[in-house]
DNA sequence: TTACATATGTAATATTATAACATTTAATTA
DNA sequence: TAATTAAATGTTATAATATTACATATGTAA
């Protein structure tokens, strides 16, 4: 029972999630949050809260990352990602292209040795990798 | 004759730089811009842009790191720490407390390695982990 | 000295984010 | 179903973080 609740508070999104989250799968770029709300504005919504008050929970149930160096957010791309999970993406210092970096078991392992190392546990991490990406580099 | 003019540029601080970088390495935990700003209002610091400045300088010559996820700057404490660095760090969800990895070796050659299996170039990053600390796991 | 770049000071303002509180909607249960 | 509670929403105001623009001063090189 409180595991079907769980479970549905994750999936059943609200109105103001759902066009939130609609426009960053849609957008190929992270947007700052008073662009989502300039962008939402027609759609009925009007006030910086129901924007972050949607961010909060998008990024709460793995749906969204925040990009921190940017204050910008993305839909995540990997469909299986877990509640608070781990983000890690490439920033393109050039083009200011951001993809998000999927396969990263090997990271994983490495944070997660050295958390050990000072005998702490590791609860998430944030990484954001600052490169000039194959185009810019021609 | 210009290498030495950059050796100059990094090692002479100005005031206002010497006085941010002095308050942020007695500090034992990452300070936010105002609060600096606060803190230093006696010693002729009168405005954000005073602050503002003085770290982004220091930051650039890797005596400073950005806290992302915070807004807050740290003190970088690794002595030979190059210009633009690499910042690893481990930040408690419990008691907050804020520490720079500088074992850091192992981290870099996998990031690299991300990087260049896009054929991309790695710059620089920043890594953020949120633990809980061994004191805060008892 | 003149010219130039760098640093500073200051005021104003832009950008990002939250607090507080009233109202509505949805879910639970008596 | 109606009553009760929890969750979400709307709205206003404001806090916290950061930058623009411009005037002045200081240091460095020609």
């Amino acid at each position: 029972m409180k595991n079907k609740q769980l479970t549905n508070k994750k999936e059943i999104l609200t109105k103001n999630q759902e066009i939130v989250l609609k426009l960053l799968e849609k957008s190929n770029e992270p947007l700052k949050a008073y662009s989502i709300l300039f962008n939402l504005s027609e759609q009925g919504v009007k006030a910086p809260l129901q924007v972050y008050r949607a961010l909060d929970r998008l990024i709460e149930i793995g749906k969204v990352h925040k990009i921190e160096s940017k204050n910008a957010f993305v839909a995540c791309i990997n469909s299986n990602c877990t509640a608070n999970s781990n983000a890690a993406f490439t920033i393109c210092e050039d083009c200011d292209a951001v993809s998000e970096i999927h396969d990263n078991k090997e990271i994983l392992k490495n944070l997660n040795y050295l958390a050990n190392r000072e005998k702490s546990k590791l609860n998430k991490y944030n990484l954001e990798l600052y490169i000039t990406c194959k185009n810019c580099l021609k």
